[in-house]
DNA sequence: GACCCGTGGCC
DNA sequence: TGGCCAAGGGT
């Protein structure tokens, strides 16, 4: 943990808006905030450092992700690529690899795009311009303010989720924080607050609160170094902020799924780099219409007129493997596996898995193999379901 | 501004 | 159980 200034006095507090009513108070709450911070925080492995590199690897990790799921992805990514000139320079399919199960895949590519920027135009070190970093591929608002006021002590305040949360809650707003003016009103009221003694100790130790006290059910404002100055504390209904805007509702799609084996080894694909799940490897996929979900005789045409439309092989599609659920945030699928074999392959099953349409590769991979591919983790549950050796 | 993009944990 | 949430960014 490196050293924050001794100092606590918040001198250099933006000075609230006359008639502002938290202006009498605040400074004097945000100052028992960064000592709260200060004593409670926790020792996460990216608070050990000021690596820019490695404060933006975290917080491209953290981004919608939570502190548990990210630390032994972190810990194993420094570990193969400790300096941005070792990322630059490995292939996009052991950085995927690197990232299999921390999901929102792009974010990977764009670290490893964004890493051959920097060694390419910026001598192998991370901008500290604010306006050249956030050209860069993933990095947004959030990210740009993360990294220079943490790595390099700029006056950037961080709006995310928790700064979000515990604003939305101190000023009991009533708009969603997420969009249009709510969001420009938490903007401004981070900027407001911002402790320009130290700004990436403030940052961090807004959102340190947002994770452990404010948090969404059940806020522990007994123990809340801001609760003497929340509003919605005041009223007795923190849990009430933020409000939420409308949401819609998620559609469940059911989809074929083909475990085609051929002398031990089972078909990949690799995923269009756009949309889903983008550059990892799958098994082959059909959806249905809504109206053959659960017909399993129109399950198995569906999935032989595309393993030979798409793939230009003639399957016998076997035995059912176990239906597989999975959640992603804006969709539900069901996944039917079914056993396959290869009945016939115009000009061998090989070489008739070159380009199929959509796709930029297909493979025979044996199982011993599989683990040098990034699967999507439904996938990984339908493998599960095999025994291996692969007959 | 609306919508897309993963996964795991929580109750 | 299913909805909600998490240190967001791109289009």
């Amino acid at each position: 943990m490196r050293k924050p200034p001794s100092e606590l006095r918040p001198s250099s507090l933006a000075v609230l808006p006359m008639g502002d009513p938290l202006a009498p108070v605040v400074s004097s709450a945000v100052a028992r905030l960064h000592a709260w911070y200060r004593a409670q925080a926790r020792d996460l492995p990216w608070r050990r450092t000021r690596d820019p590199y490695a404060i933006w690897v975290s917080e491209v990790m953290l981004q919608q992700t939570q502190v548990a799921t990210v630390v032994p992805y972190y810990e194993r990514w420094l570990a193969r690529f400790p300096r941005v000139g070792d990322l630059a320079a490995a292939d996009e399919a052991e950085v995927l690899r690197h990232w299999q199960g921390l999901g929102y895949y792009r974010r990977a590519r764009h670290l490893h795009q964004a890493a051959q920027v920097i060694v390419a135009q910026h001598g192998g070190s991370l901008p500290r311009d604010r306006v050249a970093l956030a050209r860069l591929p993933g990095v947004g608002a959030y990210t740009v303010a993360a990294v220079l006021s943490i790595a390099d002590g700029q006056a950037l305040a961080v709006v995310d989720g928790n700064v979000r949360r515990v604003l939305a809650r101190l000023l009991a707003l009533e708009l969603p924080p997420d969009r249009g003016a709510g969001a420009a009103a938490i903007q401004r009221r981070a900027d407001e607050l911002l402790w320009h003694a130290d700004p990436g100790l403030h940052n961090q130790a807004l959102m340190e609160l947002g994770a452990r006290i404010c948090v969404p059910r059940a806020p522990r404002c007994d123990v809340c170094p801001l609760a003497n100055v929340c509003v919605a504390q005041g009223e007795g209904a923190p849990e009430r902020y933020p409000t939420r805007s409308p949401r819609r509702v998620v559609p469940h799609r059911r989809l074929v799924v083909a475990v085609l084996v051929s002398e031990g080894r089972v078909l990949l694909h690799q995923r269009p780099y756009e949309g889903l799940l983008g550059g990892l490897w799958d098994l082959p996929t059909v959806p249905l219409p809504e109206a053959d979900g659960l017909n399993a005789a129109a399950q198995r045409q569906a999935l032989r007129t595309y393993l030979r439309q798409a793939f230009g092989l003639t399957a016998r599609v076997g035995p059912a493997l176990e239906p597989v659920p999975h959640a992603f945030t804006h969709l539900r699928v069901t996944l039917y596996p079914y056993r396959c074999a290869v009945a016939a392959a115009a000009g061998g099953a090989l070489s008739a898995c070159s380009e199929p349409q959509g796709h930029r590769t297909a493979r025979w991979i044996a199982w011993a193999e599989l683990g040098a591919h990034a699967l999507p983790r439904a996938t990984q549950k339908v493998l599960a379901q095999l025994t291996p050796p692969l007959t």
